[in-house]
This record gives C-alpha cells, sequence and structure tokens, in this order.
DNA sequence: TAATAAATGACTGATAGTCGGTCATTGTTT
DNA sequence: AAACAATGACCGACTATCAGTCATTTATTA
C-alpha cells in the first residue's frame, strides 16, 4: 500500500496512494454489495472485509454510498476499456448498436449491472455534484458515440438520415428496459426484446436496396 | 375516524377504518416527502406532521418506504382516474398515445413524479411482495393499454401493422426519460423530446395516403 | 528523537422499531 | 343507570443499532 512519495519537499513519513487504497478498499467489498446491496451491510463489516479500522473507511470515502460510487466508477472504466473495440470489430450499423446496448443483457456484466442498479437508486434520490458530473459526462460521452454510429451509418447509406431523429428516444431503450426489467422482476429476456426492437427499427429506417 | 362496526359477534371497542387511516396518515405528510425526501425525513417527524404518536404510525405501516409506497399508490390511484378520459378525449392515434405519456411531463403531476421517483428508488434495491405485485400490476394494465392504442391506430388504418412489435420498446420510453432525465438533471424537456420521438416514429409507422 | 502521515476503535448522537401500559368506547350485568 | 368487562386504538419511553468522529496509537523517515 506504501508505495508512491511526495515529490514535493522531503517526505517525513509513509505516503500512501490515496488513490489506489481506495480502489483497493472499493473493490475488496464489491462482493459485498452485490450479495447483500448497501442497506444490508454497515460500515464495520465493509472494514473487516477490507481489513481496515472503521474509521479508515472515512479516511477514503464520505460514506457507504461514496464507496458504490468509487465501486461503479472502476467498473464502468474497465467496461469502456473494452467496449470500444467490442464495437469495431462489428461491420454492420445494427451490429454495432445491438452491441453497443450490451452492457444492457451481457451475463458477463451481471456484477456491474447489479451494483449499477444501487448506483440508479442513489443517483435518484441522494446525488451530489461528483455523481452528477459522473453521470453527465457518461451520458453525453456515450450519447454522442451512440450519435456517431448512427451517422456513419447513413454516411455509409445503410439507414436512413431520420434515424438521427429517433436517436435520443433509442439511446434511452437500454435504461428504460433495464429499470422496468429490474422493477418487475423480469430482467431474463431484456436481449431479445432489444433485439426485436432494433430489428423492427431497422425495418424502417434501413434504406431499401 | 371511528366509524365502522365489525358486524360478526359483539363488537367491543372502537373500531377504526384502519384503510382510511392509513390514507389520512399518507397524505398527511405528503408534502413532507415532496419537499426532503425519504431520506431526510424521521419517522417522528412524520408522526408529528400527522399528529400520531409515533407507535401508531407502525400499526399503520411497516417503514417509512411503506409510507411512500401508499402515498404512490393514492395518487397513482387518482391519477389513473382521469387518465382513461383524458386518452378517450383525443381522436388521432398519435395524440393519444402524446397525452399516455404525459405523466412524465405534465406539470399538474409534478408532486407525482416527485414521489414516484423515490419509489423507483426504492423499488430498485429494496423491493418486497406487494411492491413487486403493484409493479407488475401497473405495468401489464399500461402496456396493454398501450397496445390497445396502437392496434385500434392499425385497425383505423392510421398506420402500419409493424407498430406493434415497436411496443415494447415504444412503451419504455417514458421511463428511460425519466430515469435520465432525473439522474443527468435535464428534466426540462422531457414533453418535447417524447413530441419529438413520437413524430419522427409516425413519420416511419404512418399509413401514406 | 522529532516530525509527520496513517490507522484505529472506543465513543457519541441519532434514529428505527418495540413493547408494556393507558385510554376510550361499547356491550353486559345487576 | 351504574358498575364492570372486554377490546381496539393509541402512545412514547426504551432498546438496539449504526453512521460518523476524534483522541490516541503506530509506523516511517530523517
Amino acid at each position: 500500500m506504501t508505495d508512491s512519495r511526495s515529490l514535493f519537499g522531503g517526505a517525513l513519513a509513509i505516503i500512501v496512494d490515496k488513490e489506489q487504497k481506495r480502489i483497493d478498499i472499493a473493490l475488496s467489498c464489491k462482493d459485498l454489495f452485490i450479495a447483500k446491496g448497501i442497506k444490508n451491510i454497515t460500515i464495520s463489516q465493509i472494514a473487516q472485509e477490507a481489513r481496515v479500522g472503521k474509521g479508515t473507511i472515512y479516511d477514503y470515502f464520505k460514506n457507504k454510498e461514496d464507496i458504490v460510487f468509487e465501486i461503479v466508477n472502476i467498473l464502468m472504466a474497465q467496461f469502456n476499456a473494452t467496449k470500444e473495440q467490442r464495437i469495431n470489430e462489428a461491420t454492420s450499423t445494427k451490429a454495432k448498436i445491438k452491441i453497443f446496448f450490451d452492457f444492457f443483457y451481457n451475463p458477463d456484466k451481471a456484477d456491474l449491472r447489479e451494483i449499477f442498479k444501487e448506483f440508479v437508486s442513489i443517483s435518484l434520490t441522494q446525488p451530489n455534484s461528483d455523481i452528477q458530473e459522473f453521470l453527465k459526462d457518461t451520458f453525453e460521452r456515450y450519447y454522442g458515440w451512440f450519435c456517431a454510429i448512427l451517422q456513419e451509418g447513413i454516411d455509409k447509406g445503410e439507414i436512413q438520415p431520420i434515424a438521427i431523429d429517433l436517436a435520443r428516444g433509442f439511446f434511452v431503450l437500454g435504461d428504460g428496459l433495464f429499470v422496468t426489467g429490474v422493477m418487475t422482476g423480469t430482467t431474463h429476456n431484456i436481449q431479445e426484446e432489444i433485439a426485436l426492437h432494433i430489428n423492427t427499427l431497422f425495418q424502417l429506417i434501413e434504406v431499401k436496396q
């Protein structure tokens, strides 16, 4: 844990990489959050799981919600790292879009979705400026990306220009299915539902040869 | 409060209409929930606002979340009561659909949305069987209704049959916009966004004369 | 040894939820 | 009509729990 040193002036004591330790603590209790949910964990349990004292948790996090935020940040960063590549591998616009939405159904991402669910719950009722900023950035980035995929499809002559006007509502499809899916307990066939919707929409917006 | 009596055997004491009192308590603290949010209210404050003792709250509700659930139930029932009429007043299918989504933008329903937001947050992470049932019923009912509106439009020759395949994704539009809107703090122009999406979609699914 | 950063867990204040007891109302008995 | 019995409604003091703080200890380096 004690690895990086202050470069300014003489460091007189242990200097830990605060950022790294924050990550270590967050990851060490990730499974606990996924298994039990934020409401059913205590800070003491978290501290125990992370092998640190209770007070130490507060040296690195504002509160429980802040830990969830960190976990989401870490997992999202990992997710984003591979996402671009996976989308680029697809050839058609339709395939790209399906992959674009795979966050919502990819079995490998079940953990991320579970934490994301907690995060959405927090974001709805107790957002802070960091969360707001994160959400806004993430949204804009993905939405811009989604529009770029559509535009590319238009430029290539695959889909009609009208697709751009559908972008916003289209983009929100995943969120809507996710939330209603979780709430009604019908998350099993989200992949099919997304596929059906995209296929149907493509019947309408595809450029006829 | 003391009105109905047990009909079986001799009733020996005051009998209050439990259902009505549950409603009275819920409504009396509705504004408190809207103003502060569930996290920032204590049961004591709620009891004070409702002019009852703290213990009495627990005679009628399991916990704070249960109160939010009751408020949502009440407001939704009021909302539903007028919804059918408002939709029937519209003539075209497109107009009906726009009204169908007005939950998400009608200024008169801001209170309902505020409570609904809390309710969604709760439903995501601490659902119980009552909540699950409520959500499932509500969902099925509205989805069935939405499909019926589309089908009617198809039967009338207003829109193409393909619209039915879009129903699920289309239906989820409001939820998606609502959640992302709240999370990114961009709830102001939901009405326009819904209108744009519907108009665009109608360009594609309308039956050309 | 002095200086400083990091870590800690006992402590505090707040609050959710419980429980034993009181009160109000009405049926029953005399 | 008075006394009593039975019961549901109501309540707030009490308990248990837990988030968050802070005085103290430990570790490291010069």
